[in-house]
DNA sequence: TATTACGTTGACGTAAACGTAAACCTAGGA
DNA sequence: TCCTAGGTTTACGTTTACGTCAACGTAATA
């Protein structure tokens, strides 16, 4: 009846809440992993008594640090890029800082693509060459 | 005058040989780090009595490793690759397995592809709110 | 009520990839 | 002949990123 209201599914997710280990099943890691990260201080989970309850924005995190790993970078760097992308009041100094920040970021993905791109070539060019050879040894 | 002798600069290539300092400074890298990578079988280096000698094989194996190092793998998994592009005898099952960790390394590559395809996008997209955010703050 | 499943906090162990220091050799100048 | 600059081996130390117990709490369930 109201178009006020939000929706009931957007309600839904700003609740949605994940128990250790559903967060370690989602994402295949082990649940040591995930309080390691947090005793690194890149998750701050809420607490039910002792146990950890994991917000949508813990989920969001742990993707952008096993999407880290995933292209090599170290906890460390992962843990800068998350610190950057939460909303920190501060003077245009600051701001600058964070501007610079994703240059050195967007610098390095671009090595990684020109990295991956010569790669990729090079294994083309040797599954040619596996081909070639494969014929000649029947 | 004849056509039939290979070019004098291809032979200064094969005999190109360098130092291992003279390699740590190319890469920027440490001799211990070049020695690490002997010890872990990477790299098997003529010698001169005791002293090491690289060849422009050793050269391109040096580049590989820090190819792969540049996108988050391990030394184990850059061997695989090196060994693999080492010309070996085999028989077809061989090269079977050999096609096969290609398309494993392509798969990965591809991952890899994506995952810095979102990052950019993600990067530039804070950017734009960066630069909201400091206008407001004038 | 006893078990099972899942959670917690220590705390020590481990693999990877070098760093660092000691103790030595050796060829080429001053 | 004595440095100095480079090279060598051996060996222990360090950082990162968890793995692996142990010992315990708690809630649902047979």
């Amino acid at each position: 009846m109201s178009s006020m209201s939000k929706s009931n599914t957007e309600q839904a997710n700003k609740a949605a809440i994940y128990t250790i280990s559903d967060l370690a099943q989602k994402f295949d890691i082990t649940t040591r992993a995930i309080r390691f990260y947090e005793s690194e201080g890149m998750l701050a989970p809420a607490r039910d008594g002792q146990k950890r309850l994991y917000s949508q924005k813990d989920y969001v995190t742990l993707k952008l640090i096993l999407r880290g790993k995933r292209l090599g970078w170290s906890l460390a760097e992962s843990k800068e890029l998350i610190q950057m992308y939460n909303p920190q009041s501060g003077n245009q100094d600051q701001y600058q800082r964070v501007l610079e920040k994703i240059e050195e970021s967007r610098g390095r993905l671009q090595q990684q693509l020109h990295d991956i791109e010569i790669m990729m070539a090079e294994l083309d060019e040797h599954e040619q060459r596996m081909h070639e050879v494969m014929k000649a040894s029947l």
